[in-house]
DNA sequence: CGTGACTTAAAAGTCATACTTATTTGATGA
DNA sequence: TCATCAAATAAGTATGACTTTTAAGTCACG
């Protein structure tokens, strides 16, 4: 590291920690298949390339090891692992995965996935809300009526997300609750795709008045029915504009 | 760390790394509750404490860090972050709980999750699943009628957990197949409180071979369906265990 | 008394270097 | 041909010096 001048490093671009922005350029890179599977990555080559020091390539190392996008092995380096090894269900895998050309797949999984949890989620909300819960989701519910027509969707769109993000915390399940971020992403990201252009579907927009309802009412079984429908409208959605 | 002596560290127990031993005792002990939310460590007090560099114990932090367990800031400390934020879909972390005094409930929400995604996977696994994945699901639910009778638990477990990973695999959505480890955890939970003494619920056992037999003639309606039952009874059985 | 600006010190962050250890490779010899 | 050993290589670990952020304390001023 002797042609870098006897300043020590150039200038730093200060974001957060160094080690966070090592880590933001090579997840995505890994996983958008940048450096596909097998690939062997040397860490004093990384220290170059991002000019920092053996600690922090090692820190961002480490870390893309525990989410077993890579294994960092004595006397070989750090190997690229093959994607069926990767911790889908991270946060940030899906945040960086969902970024890259793999989008429209991740979209697809995750809509699956939410097709399946969210009905479930639904069932139990209705068995544990609390009034508080029932009252905001009856609330979204009819403001996602009211911003339904007219070009509104970015305002739509918030109360669609915040309407799924009650539904999976109060299911009382930790696990659904985390859910919330990764439906966020898929609700986001499927109205990029036509904006502006088409009002939301008005049958989906009941159907989410009848979910608050039967929530509320504590019917677990129109709970799960009225959100499968949504699900399963989201799904056909997907067909429709990807066939 | 003068106190050391003069040969420098102690002896080191060797484990794959130093790292992963001081992430293998801080993970499950801010996970059981050890460090309630809140706590502050320090990283020097730490190096003390497992006797390992700077070095290691920052990689260790940072990758608590990346499962969002802690919270590293300046002139504060490594803080434990509020349950609710973990990432309860971080596999380590699965781990981590179900080895500690969360574990029951740590079962309930993943039977929970498991009785969302498997009927769904079902019907999908009934619409993409190879020959060779509907042959080893008929072998699989055969060999589980075949050991269901006359305490053989453990091939029964061994043949369960296999038949459940090829449904989740055949569903052709990788973030299903990941769960795959997750569902042989709680499988394998489930039979440890009951050790040997009754002999799997007969019905359950047919369930599985009617599940393989509408995989392989493509009915996704009834593989879901079916598969539905088997976990519902997961969940059922749960509650008399635990009411 | 408050309140805002300034100082201080504590703890994490970063770097450079020296050293250790595991593992692959391949050379040696039975 | 195969086992064994030696060397080279890249990750792993330790450590001391230094930087940066920031909570908290202090002091002057209104």
């Amino acid at each position: 590291m002797d042609e870098q001048g006897p300043e020590g490093r150039g200038q730093r671009p200060r974001g957060r920690g160094l080690h966070d922005r090592v880590l933001e350029s090579l997840g995505p890179a890994i996983t958008a298949g940048v450096y596909p599977p097998g690939t062997v990555l040397r860490t004093d080559e990384l220290e170059r390339r991002y000019d920092v020091s053996r600690t922090v390539v090692r820190e961002a190392v480490r870390v893309l090891e525990s989410m077993h996008l890579v294994e960092s092995r004595r006397r070989v380096g750090v190997t690229v692992r093959p994607t069926e090894e990767w911790d889908v269900f991270d946060p940030q895998v899906i945040r960086w995965r969902l970024a890259g050309p793999d989008r429209p797949r991740q979209l697809r999984s995750l809509t699956a996935l939410r097709s399946a949890i969210e009905p479930a989620a639904a069932g139990l909300a209705a068995e544990h809300a609390t009034p508080e819960q029932c009252a905001e989701l009856t609330e979204h519910a009819l403001n996602m009526v009211a911003t339904s027509r007219g070009q509104q969707l970015p305002a739509y769109l918030v109360h669609d997300v915040a309407f799924h993000r009650v539904i999976l915390r109060a299911s009382g399940n930790e696990m659904f609750a985390r859910l919330g971020d990764v439906v966020a992403e898929v609700l986001t990201g499927r109205t990029q795709h036509r904006v502006m252009f088409s009002d939301p579907d008005p049958e989906a927009v009941t159907l989410h008045v009848r979910v608050a309802e039967a929530v509320r009412a504590g019917d677990a079984e129109a709970a799960e029915r009225y959100t499968k429908e949504i699900t399963v409208g989201a799904l056909r959605e997907l067909d429709i504009l990807a066939p």
